[in-house]
DNA sequence: GAGTGAAGCAACACAGGTGTAGCATTGCTC
DNA sequence: GAGCAATGCTACACCTGTGTTGCTTCACTC
């Protein structure tokens, strides 16, 4: 039908097969994400955005709750393949390396991988309030899961290096993670200021300024 | 009319003069926003869980704005006192004033104040997404201010402590922001869990196993 | 180069939210 | 205890977002 095209009709956009389709409204979803928040990710604006319609995105997602699952899955899944390929290795029982410089090049490391790919790492560090009730879940579990292991080195960190008197390995790894996402965040809202070097600089200094 | 109490409707709300109910309608949102999160505080809700209708909330405030503005005013003036009250002297120039005690004694008086006032501390320490920019610009400016004093004292503490060489001024202050703000957080999400006592204690073990 | 199944589109019904207009009730004043 | 201004309520119109139905168009197969 020639009408068609002569009234005001949204042309017919490109057929994708379904999984270039999901990558495509998850990359609209993100974009959203990170320009206007998490919550102003809808159904019908990341339609928009990658040039579609509604239905477009219920036939690639069951609803909006499935689609923000899967914009975290993959900022998760990439996150850590990316920590994968530059985390230090976590000592054997009985290595001598120094805890310091382990601690220093793991912030480096983590810092160094929110700078290269903040996109990824906008999706997991900002503030989920207004994202489902799942997520946040999840979000949390894995704080949980990692504030864990970072407790243990701290145990054992304290205790090999000798350290301070009555310092709580525990409230001390929180204060690790803790400023280590608060420097994250702030590379991540302005690179241009913050770079990673100021932080492991000012790690190394204050590891060092610690009486052993 | 009898047959207005006959029927199913509402019985009029008792009336109340404009500062009253604006209190009341504070105090209805701020419940809101503690059970359910900033983002669920809204016109409807609101009136409902006070017990009356939108235009009433419309009467009193100017719109859902305006209300979450007067919120987070109320909720920032209580603070503010509250902290007025507790808050150890800034040093005069040439006090010698122990300085680690001096901010041990801070982050004692700031989790002291969260902890009992856990309500006005959530609005303004609670993340924000979901509330209107205006609010949100505001906090911001307010940590700005609370950092470049925070900044001044570290400039002044590391020079008059002699601390430990290479700890840049600025980082520490940030540090020291985002523990405590850290800090608050957990006390407010968990306080059967977290003592005033522990982050004290923490911070006194800190500072002292900095060399001088 | 027709036929057909998959992929996309417009349009609908619904839900929950905003802000407003006009009527009903109250309780204060005299 | 009647009058009346202030206060609250019902009801409406509108907006934005969700999830679905059925029609249209494309592109691949034979």
């Amino acid at each position: 039908m020639e009408s068609a095209t002569l009234r005001g009709k949204r042309p017919y956009a490109p057929r994708l097969p379904l999984p270039e389709r999901r990558a495509q409204l998850l990359d609209a979803a993100q974009a959203l994400a990170l320009e206007r928040g998490f919550h102003a990710v809808t159904v019908d604006g990341v339609a928009k955005a990658a040039g579609v319609t509604r239905p477009v995105v219920y036939g690639a997602f069951a609803d909006l709750g499935a689609l923000l699952q899967a914009l975290a899955d993959r900022a998760e899944e990439r996150v850590l393949a990316q920590l994968a390929d530059v985390f230090p290795q976590v000592p054997e029982d009985g290595d001598r390396a120094d805890v310091d410089d382990l601690l220093v090049r793991g912030i480096h490391a983590y810092l160094s991988a929110v700078r290269d790919n903040p996109a990824d790492w906008s999706v997991i560090l900002l503030p989920p309030e207004g994202a489902p009730a799942e997520m946040q879940q999840r979000t949390r579990a894995h704080q949980r899961a990692l504030l864990g292991q970072l407790r243990e080195l701290a145990v054992w960190g304290l205790r090999q290096r000798g350290g301070p008197e009555g310092l709580d390995a525990d409230l001390f790894a929180r204060s690790v993670f803790t400023l280590a996402e608060g420097a994250a965040r702030l590379i991540l809202v302005d690179p241009q200021r913050w770079q990673v070097e100021q932080f492991t600089a000012f790690t190394r200094a204050a590891l060092g300024a610690l009486s052993r």
